[in-house]
DNA sequence: ATATTTATGCTCATTTTGAGTTTAAATAAC
DNA sequence: GTTATTTAAACTCAAAATGAGCATAAATAT
């Protein structure tokens, strides 16, 4: 199903247009900026004007949403041959992921929002335990999904691929349940546990799967077991053209990256606690963290320095405050390889 | 300095072109598909007939290459304003990293050529050591160039950067000479060691300092002991463009992803010794490993096995031949985090 | 036969990681 | 005001991963 909704700059004779997938945390929450009741993403066309694609996004961004924005970097470049030009140019659309600082945050005209972005992706948070919509809805479908293919071969790589997107053992997917000691192999390196930046992975599976009122084999005719009435609402919030896909780009994108770059610099305000800053990795990672560990990680890196001052905002023992060292060059530290050292 | 050369298709309507870094390792050296007398990248617009950006690839490498390719994966998409259609819009460009098996090369055309990637960066090759150009050259003129910046504090940051693109200590850049023990500070988390995957820092900053002879401020005007007459050669050969910022951008994307998922896959032959695997991950990476160490993280990932054969086509003892595991999904394999576990 | 070369197996100290326990200092409730 | 509750933060400890080296095996070169 391609929504038939249109931009009157898609008229034009240009190809190619800018989309932004803008982040920020607030009340704890990830979240992400969207115009038009949340269906699609700030975005505009590339325009002769533009002297770099950031320039575009920026522009286009303050236009639409008028919040300004801090740091940006480029996602992936896309191709909608459902869009041409009038010169039958297919259009190509260079995504952005941006980061936006809560204290930041404009008060925005009607036509923008911010919104938490496990709306789109409801499986995707863990705060609070696996989402009961995994084992109940996602994983039997998905396996109705593996068995129509022809291939016996197919059918078994794509189990494989249920069991390393969901974090599922082999076991538990072949057999009937319970993930218990007796499913241990000889190579059983597959760890099976939920990686939280494959976030792409599985979007992606439940799009080809027909699971996604966007994806044009939806809804699913394979199922033998029919979905709940209201799986378009549990399966979230769908947007026009690809811009979920866009968006689960950028999640990923974010959660990756996260481990090893400071990138959290640019969620957060300039003094915080390490409580505050350890429920803002939260938030995005959509899992929680040891807190002794994040801790001792943090000081390892020595990416902050106490303030002095401490917060006696919440109820508890009074927190430390910190702030980022802007003074240290952030562009590679922990930069380590996991291949062996040189001899 | 915008170099002139123009192509036949830069005079139609579409604005957005693909430009693949295609990437093989024959005789243990890494190396590059050009044509043009290496002076470019396979590339071509993308037209309306193709269904996606991976095909516009395909079908341009085959054209100018007669080149068969296997692993495709978008890198980076680029504007150059230099380049414009007849309405004015810039031209966009989307580089791709392709892998070629060694088996799989073709007898090219004359006006393709696989060029040793070296060629293009001769400091990125420490195979036998740190190449000497570093520290008689590059460095001196890079800190010559810091300190052109008017404020101290540029000045000093600048220094910072150099040191960790690098991999010198900052008593070395600020002092004399001499990295000994002295240096010991408090926050000396900064290891001071050679990042292979900087590839792109390094060529920036090279550019940004107007070493490099694709940059518009070259050559620099700040120089006080002049660079050898034959710079030019020796900074390694120049490009149209900006494709040489193209291969720098590839050899930095395989450098950190070879680290993470098993990609020299798609450049090695069916079976292969493990002094073979490790001698075309060193060519990549351009620096040895510890031979013993590659061994046990190869077996601990289970990622290749025995074909219970050996090959005597060496010196010594024979060595056991391996191919890989191609039963298991490669998806995501050793995608460990660095945060700490979740509770 | 003997030196040389290459492959491969094994050891060992150090660091990193995962997962606690304990103590400190505030607020909430009675 | 005393006590329970909450949050912060310091410290411990076993298991696993890492960096570096030595020892042995099996071929070729002289």
């Amino acid at each position: 199903m391609t929504l038939s909704y249109s931009h009157a700059h898609q008229q034009g004779s240009g190809t190619t247009e800018v989309v932004a997938v803008l982040v920020a945390i607030t009340d704890h929450i990830a979240r992400v900026l969207t115009v038009d009741q949340g269906k699609l993403l700030p975005n505009g066309p590339l325009m002769p004007l533009h002297r770099s694609l950031q320039a575009g996004v920026r522009q286009w961004v303050e236009e639409q949403t008028q919040q300004p924005l801090g740091y940006l970097e480029q996602l992936y470049t896309f191709v909608d041959t459902n869009r041409r030009n009038i010169d039958g140019h297919a259009l190509v659309y260079v995504s952005y992921l941006g980061l936006v600082q809560e204290t930041q945050i404009q008060a925005l005209q009607s036509k923008a929002l911010w919104r938490d972005w496990y709306d789109y992706f409801p499986w995707e948070n863990h705060l609070d335990g696996m989402p009961s919509i995994i084992m109940d809805f996602i994983v039997p479908a998905l396996l109705e999904w593996a068995n129509t293919a022809n291939d016996s071969i197919v059918q078994q790589r794509r189990r494989q691929r249920i069991g390393l997107c969901w974090g599922l053992d082999e076991a538990f997917l072949t057999s009937g349940k319970l993930t218990d000691s007796q499913s241990v192999h000889e190579h059983d390196n597959e760890s099976r546990e939920w990686i939280a930046e494959h976030v792409l992975l599985r979007y992606e599976m439940l799009y080809e799967a027909g699971l996604i009122p966007e994806a044009p084999n939806y809804p699913p005719n394979y199922q033998a077991v029919a979905l709940p009435e209201d799986w378009s609402q549990r399966i979230g919030v769908p947007m026009y053209y690809d811009h979920r896909r866009v968006i689960a780009t950028a999640i990923s994108r974010l959660r990756a990256k996260i481990e090893y770059r400071p990138l959290i610099f640019g969620l957060m305000p300039d003094v915080f606690t390490l409580s505050q800053l350890q429920q803002s990795v939260e938030a995005l990672s959509g899992v929680r963290l040891h807190k002794q560990n994040f801790r001792r990680l943090l000081d390892s890196q020595n990416l902050v320095m106490e303030t002095g001052e401490s917060s006696t905002a919440q109820r508890g023992r009074p927190a430390k405050l910190y702030r980022f060292r802007h003074d240290i060059e952030l562009q590679s530290l922990l930069m380590d390889s996991k291949l062996p050292k040189r001899k």
